[in-house]
DNA sequence: CAAAATTGTCTCTTACAAGAGACGCATGTA
DNA sequence: TACATGCGTCTCTTGTAAGAGACAATTTTG
């Protein structure tokens, strides 16, 4: 109704609400910060967020008292601080698994010289929790933390294994069914996949992020029928036949290793 | 005025003020589960940071929506999620002097199978950001994001050294000055610790935090001048003085590698 | 099995934080 | 020297979120 307000934002993304509650500023100025990477003026994290400067100040003021942001070398910029870093180790030392896996994870990409990952559901996405840079002159890299749509990876196809049909369509969106190059998954066959990859205890995708890359990708449990976790390798895309089902028996192994009540 | 209200908390802690900020609330969400370590109801959690409970599943469930708190196992229990994890990478990834500063610590206490660590400044705290524990029967455990008063410890006097006395009177509460053993410090001579720990460049305590051992700490700079954190070494405190000459050379050497135009 | 304590959800009020915007102070640039 | 742009702080208003408390549903205790 109030739309006679100062911005001229037409039929703006998904109308920024005014008068924001506070909390929901700070995850996502968290949000942002993970996603630029780098530290930031205060002024372009409000533009970045969307949100008025004199907010963004105070809380960036709370944040940094905190320890929850720290301000950047120059002086002018924020990025995340020490207590984040704390909390996330709080976490690691609270759950074996990722312990474990990251371990693991570095242990596979040392012996096999493939890129190697440890991927889990965060909050409805494909999350790369720790990734390991394998020894080839070309490696694919891949950020920890990155987050990439579902239908992309053979890990999504695990992860996805046990839930229904109703809840996988929740958590896909129409466009995560885009793959890079264009192409268009359908949605029937993605569910298939899936149905499938819970069945066989593994999957294998080759091009669909890149042309380049095939990936292997086993599930990790946290309780019977319930996957917690998936590990992968990233290969080749040439990668022999044979390879490529040695690498599955070794993920598979190592995998049984960290699962709980597998 | 109105302290008619309904608690009878005569004169409690620090009149927890009605109507706390929801940002503030969450602050110490955080800073609580960093104390317990461990998974906690929502009601424990709600009486812990002393908050009603009514706002305290409000906030919850923001958090966890955000993936910064998870429910834990059971299902009625909240810690630390894996966007805490993740941001807390992000932090390492970004500050260089972090990153190889836990390298070294880990190579260090490998060498020399004494504890080690890496001890930062964090909110005015002293922080043991990173430890690596020796190879001794008796190791002297230390978690990560422990925070001890700075007149403890040999760190804190490094940590310190630059600072003016006004601004460490500031940073050292009444309470900080005494041991654990109930010995109390004088001002004074903390002061004086200081001054000479940032004039000899490193700094040897014993028996301050326990009687059984010897903490030896060296600066690492951030720029010159400026102590950005130690690296220190937990020895037995019978350990000799030619060995303990040794350590600390060695810890000097590592030290200036990780320092930046040191 | 009743009494007591906990859990999760909901409603309603009002104290207060989010936000608009003005200021003063730096820079940068025409 | 003017003018624009960005930064950090402050003030004031009002929409709204924090909080009290009631509720039903468990779970625990005696």
């Amino acid at each position: 109704m109030q739309d006679g307000s100062a911005l001229a934002v037409s039929a703006d993304e998904k109308t920024t609400a005014s008068r924001e509650k506070g909390l929901n500023r700070v995850l996502e100025i968290l949000e942002f910060l993970h996603a630029t990477q780098r530290a930031i003026g205060i002024g372009d994290l409000a533009k970045g967020v969307n949100a008025p400067r004199s907010t963004t100040y105070t809380l960036v003021r709370s944040l940094v008292d905190a320890g929850l942001l720290e301000m950047a070398g120059d002086g002018n910029r924020v990025y995340f601080g020490k207590k984040l870093y704390l909390y996330g180790m709080d976490y690691v030392r609270g759950n074996d698994l990722l312990r474990r896996g990251r371990q693991e994870v570095d242990h596979l990409s040392r012996e096999t010289g493939e890129t190697s990952e440890l991927c889990m559901l965060q909050s409805g996405r494909y999350t790369i929790v720790h990734s390991s840079p394998g020894t080839r002159p070309f490696r694919i890299s891949s950020a920890t933390g990155l987050q990439i749509p579902l239908p992309w990876t053979a890990s999504g196809r695990l992860l996805l294994a046990g839930l229904d049909r109703a809840a996988i369509e929740a958590m896909v969106s129409d466009d995560d069914l885009v793959l890079p190059d264009g192409r268009k998954l359908r949605l029937d066959d993605f569910i298939a996949d899936i149905a499938k990859a819970g069945v066989t205890g593994y999957c294998v995708t080759s091009g669909l992020v890149d042309a380049y890359t095939k990936c292997l990708a086993v599930p990790v449990f946290s309780a019977p029928g319930k996957v917690e976790a998936t590990m992968c390798l990233v290969v080749p895309i040439d990668t022999s036949e044979e390879r490529t089902a040695d690498l599955i028996g070794l993920l598979r192994g190592r995998a049984a290793g960290l699962s709980i009540g597998g």
